[in-house]
DNA sequence: TGTACATCAGTGAACGCGCGTTCACTGATGTAC
DNA sequence: TGTACATCAGTGAACGCGCGTTCACTGATGTAC
């Protein structure tokens, strides 16, 4: 690759992970190009060589994401544990998801403020979610449970998100998620019960 | 009262509610003041006779909604079942809860919405959602929970929340309150286990 | 009850701020001969 | 290997749009006598 577009490549780079660290002290929302730009070190006018705007930096971010997902949930498919009556594979869930989301809060965090403003960010996130909430389902339709197991793994899935992104204070990773762990592993054997 | 005052709080009135029309189409961080004055079929100057901003209206509209809630949270604290091991204490509070954030959805989404923005808001927030977080608290304090009670409390809430916010298409309110109750009551238990 | 003046809710055009976006320019890298 | 020209990432001042906020004005209600 020629040195320009090396150098292009790392101001891109750079214009990202400005981008993040912008978004994690500001919020998406407020960021402005030029916090990003500053951020990065860069003139304004650099940021428009790379992306058409704010929302071009974030699904640069998400694509960023998802490839690195990828992998993450190719292993996911293959050995892990897949009986939810087991409390070792809820917790196996559990954690994972838990990692996840705390390994991307950040890009997560924006995503979901970039919805609240952008239907077209909503329609993605919607679509992001959505194999996970299958996989899930998945599992869940192991349990005999009543109704559609979209709605319990709907349950599940808003309950480990809500709870990871406003964990009371003085928890740590380990108690969230035994906590996590038992409630969903016993509420699930409830509504497999009912 | 005068006619001046009758019909300025008239006026007020009918922008607060216009306000809310717009927040439920628009969002309120898309909302502009000029669409809430045109919605309510006044000129735009009008709008700064009453509120300082649109931050002002929501403060307004969660006034208004405190008042309305002071009542029913004296008619809650009084003669309900509160014995979270009884299944159908945990409906009870799940079904008011329901009803709650289904009556007041638009005005609540607001808050979230501009929390995401403005600090203040989102303390306002908090304070508001304390007292409900105590009350859950109290009663998940005589089932002998692992660690300190608000922690449970905070998943709890956080779940009904997030699921009455983003419930599967084609879920009746019924279903929804029968599926959580049988969750939570279920994933309570777990925890008094553990 | 009537008249003259004061007040004040409501109006909407105009102003101005903040910020996204553009664009003429620079200088370093790439290409052709 | 050297020279002359082309390309293109990066620059930052300038432009302009959108929208919040103001303000001089209107006419209806209130007050004083």
């Amino acid at each position: 690759m020629s040195v320009r577009k090396q150098q292009a490549a790392q101001t891109e780079l750079e214009l990202k992970a400005a981008a993040v660290r912008v978004f994690a002290r500001t919020g998406y929302l407020k960021a402005k190009i030029t916090d990003i730009t500053a951020e990065a070190g860069r003139a304004t006018g650099s940021f428009y060589k790379h992306f058409t705007g704010k929302e071009s930096v974030l699904e640069a971010l998400l694509a960023d994401l998802l490839t690195r997902t990828d992998d993450n949930l190719r292993a996911l498919e293959h050995g892990h544990p897949d009986d939810f009556r087991d409390r070792e594979a809820v917790r196996w869930h559990v954690a994972s998801f838990w990692d996840f989301q705390q390994q991307h809060r950040t890009v997560l965090v924006a995503l979901q403020q970039a919805s609240t403003v952008d239907a077209a960010f909503a329609r993605r996130q919607d679509e992001m979610l959505e194999p996970d909430l299958r996989h899930l389902a998945e599992h869940l339709s192991g349990l005999a449970l009543p109704g559609d197991p979209i709605v319990a793994a709907t349950i599940v899935s808003r309950l480990m998100w809500s709870f990871a992104t406003a964990t009371p204070p003085h928890t740590s990773d380990d108690e969230a998620i035994e906590t996590l762990t038992t409630f969903i592993h016993a509420g699930l054997a409830g509504l497999g019960r009912s």
